[in-house]
DNA sequence: CTGTTGACTTAGG
DNA sequence: ACCTAAGCCAACA
């Protein structure tokens, strides 16, 4: 058994690997809201720090970023970006249709 | 320690 | 449905 300041000190610690972790939870074909990681990773309503983290992710970074959109279904990224571009790529390979710019959240969001 | 920033969210109009 | 304003939290300078 653990103190339970030790286990706090440890989920300061984990901070970004936590969510890092839960981004890679995500299941293939399913997309989650920044908010909704933010809450699961610990640290509710921190949906904007979600954004800096994967702003701050590595170029190689192997996390499903792209399953990440915003609460009401469209990518966080303007349109014509070359992000925006790439995850539009990606979702669509993986079985996520985008209906004008916007995925059906009602249909595609993960629920752990 | 104070101020700024951001791949956000929600409530009103 | 679209736009705006205010709220929100962690990382950074």
């Amino acid at each position: 058994m653990k103190d339970p300041q030790k286990q706090h000190k440890e989920q300061q610690l984990l901070g970004r690997q936590q969510l890092y972790q839960t981004i890679a939870a995500i299941p293939r074909g399913k997309v989650a809201s920044y908010g909704q990681l933010a809450a699961l990773a610990g640290h509710t309503g921190a949906a904007r720090w979600v954004g800096w983290c994967l702003r701050h992710l590595p170029k190689d970074s192997s996390l499903p970023w792209h399953r990440v959109i915003t609460a009401s279904g469209k990518l966080a990224f303007p349109l014509a970006t070359a992000g925006y571009l790439r995850q539009c790529e990606k979702l669509e390979q993986e079985g996520v249709p985008l209906k004008n710019h916007k995925v059906s959240m009602k249909l595609y969001q993960w629920k752990p």
